[in-house]
DNA sequence: CTAAGGACCTGTCGGC
DNA sequence: TGCCGACAGGTCCTTA
């Protein structure tokens, strides 16, 4: 479910809400996400304060003034504050139970998502290896257009890719590369500087919009407060297959790669 | 090293 | 109505 804008929106809807707020107890109904949340999870975190929710990538980072959460809602995950006790449904895994009676709760109906301890989150092998913020001056054409070279990868996977750059998903992949008027599938080592340039521009562009709206909802995206997020109509690539493309009016087509839907105008995209 | 495919898991939808 | 396959926003891990 999530990408960066979705993962984005639902830190800021929470991060007034948790941070400075006291953890009572995490309660794990269900304790198989991807790895197994671990049992001294709420030993670690009962009594602590949340300094700070950040975010590198995708994951979410809590900051616990000594030691880290680290979260993850993989492909269907979300979080919502519940200002009361309310009764737990099927997919709700996780509760952080805070001293002023709120609570913020984890669904994951599909568990592709993460829930770990640890003490400085930097250091993690989960955060370490992972390329830079999209949004970041680190994340450059100079950067991506290294990263390119030699690669007989697709494009797409490429920039899909966490260590090359963090936070984009299949839907904004999708939409960067139509922007930037991009073939998908071609190398990502036969793109050249000035269309790398392009794509690191619409990527940024791409992914502030969404932000600004919320996050896209294609299914079941709510942001924390259960509203859900309306960049979908601007979406003009994803899940557009038979459609016309905005730009030139082709039919927008839709071909597997790397096991991932892929849509793009045959006319706009070289 | 790069690249490709499988794995994890549940829910929904379309076709028969 | 029921069953079955395809598909869905992620990404680590294994294999070649």
């Amino acid at each position: 479910m999530p990408e960066l804008p979705e993962v984005e929106t639902t830190r800021r809807g929470i991060e007034p809400l948790v941070v400075g707020a006291t953890i009572s107890e995490i309660v794990v109904r269900n304790p198989h996400l991807r790895w197994r949340v671990p049992r001294e999870l709420n030993r670690r975190a009962a009594g602590r304060r949340i300094e700070s929710v950040r975010r590198r990538g995708k994951y979410l980072v809590m900051h616990l003034g000594d030691g880290d959460l680290i979260l993850h809602l993989g492909m269907s995950g979300s979080l919502r504050y519940l200002p009361e006790q309310s009764a737990p449904r099927k997919h709700d895994h996780v509760d952080w139970i805070f001293a002023d009676g709120g609570t913020l709760r984890l669904s994951d109906p599909r568990r592709f998502g993460c829930l770990l301890h640890t003490a400085d989150a930097d250091r993690h092998p989960l955060l370490r290896a992972l390329g830079p913020e999209p949004l970041s001056d680190a994340f450059d054409a100079d950067h991506l257009h290294a990263t390119c070279h030699g690669r007989r990868t697709a494009i797409k996977q490429h920039i899909m890719n966490a260590r090359i750059v963090v936070g984009v998903g299949n839907i904004y992949a999708n939409e960067a590369l139509h922007r930037a008027g991009i073939h998908p599938l071609r190398a990502a080592g036969r793109v050249g500087k000035p269309r790398i340039a392009a794509l690191v521009g619409a990527i940024k562009s791409v992914l502030l919009e969404a932000i600004e709206q919320g996050g896209t909802t294609l299914r079941d995206f709510v942001g924390s407060d259960g509203q859900p997020g309306y960049f979908r109509t601007s979406l003009h690539a994803y899940e557009r297959a038979g459609e016309p493309c905005a730009g030139c009016g082709s039919s927008i087509r839709r071909v597997v790669s790397g096991q991932r839907a892929t849509y793009y105008c045959p006319t706009c995209q070289r």
